[in-house]
DNA sequence: TGTCAAACTAAAATAATTATCAATAGTACT
DNA sequence: AGTACTATTGATAATTATTTTAGTTTGACA
């Protein structure tokens, strides 16, 4: 955990950025968060617990500058706020999403399923692919599982 | 063309909604300018030309509405304005999009490329699919023929 | 210690989108 | 045709997310 601070500290420095203790306080809600998909204003409400003199321009600063240096990356699901995602190390390229319609949970696919998509691209399309995003909508297994606890009925009712 | 206008208006009366002079005229242009993606901004300025006294509102109402019955879709492409796309008849999925990091140029992709991948989040995360995005940042064929004609000496100058 | 640039906060500005609300158009019924 | 009713509209105010600005603080380095 502290070594993950330590490697971020170092690519700020390697572009001549510091890592600041508003930028620390930053990097460390993305670190405890990680599971989750934090807006803007979610970190800087979280950053304020912890160092209340922060302020919301800092946080959009830093959050802006970590998206530039590939620290962490800014998605944005069609709900009006940017959301910020700490990248796996070492990780060439994104994860991809799996947006539930119904509860609105946002689960994530480490795996890369797009190796060969991106050749069929890259050959085809004659398009040099730097990063991609894939999003899946759909309902997740938690609401697929209370939508038939809710109504059992419906396969039978179909059937007529 | 006109029938594919009509068809639009029997898909809105099907949910008892009607196709006013302005939703056609807001349709038209999506239907003219069918190759770009357009911001709520720029239909609203197409749509002036043609019936100026419309109102930006109404506009935002009606593309509300299309994305609402699945005629047009609402994406985004993290620059701050939702953009708006026709659906391609009877088309089950959406299709992609190839953003150029470069230029800025959005192209589309119509093949289905993500068979196999649905298939494979369906069944390992238990996950009923019901739409997807999938979006490639990189330097399309435009801009990479540009940069070879520019930099010509990048290849040999790597080489030493 | 003094200087300078980077980084900070708070507040104002901007951009996109949404809500409000009175006016209008269309429709259904008499 | 006339009245009541509902959907839709345009103008504009309000809201939301984000960026910019202005002035201040901080910390590295000569």
């Amino acid at each position: 955990m502290e070594s993950r601070i330590d490697r971020i500290k170092k690519q700020l420095h390697s572009q001549s950025y510091k890592l600041t203790p508003q930028r620390e306080a930053t990097v460390r809600v993305l670190l405890e968060n990680e599971e989750d998909h934090l807006s803007a204003e979610d970190v800087y409400l979280l950053v304020k617990e912890k160092s209340p003199e922060i302020g919301l321009a800092t946080v959009y600063r830093t959050l802006e500058l970590l998206a530039e240096l590939k620290i962490v990356d800014k998605i944005n699901f069609g709900d009006g706020v940017s959301r910020f995602d700490l990248r796996q190390e070492g990780a060439a390229h994104f994860h991809h999403h799996l947006v539930c319609i119904e509860c609105g949970a946002v689960d994530e696919i480490q795996e890369d399923l797009l190796g060969d998509v991106e050749e069929v691209v890259e050959t085809n399309w004659n398009f040099k692919i730097k990063d991609h995003r894939l999003t899946f909508h759909g309902i997740c297994y938690r609401c697929q599982k209370q939508d038939q606890a809710e109504q059992p009925e419906i396969e039978t009712a179909n059937r007529s």
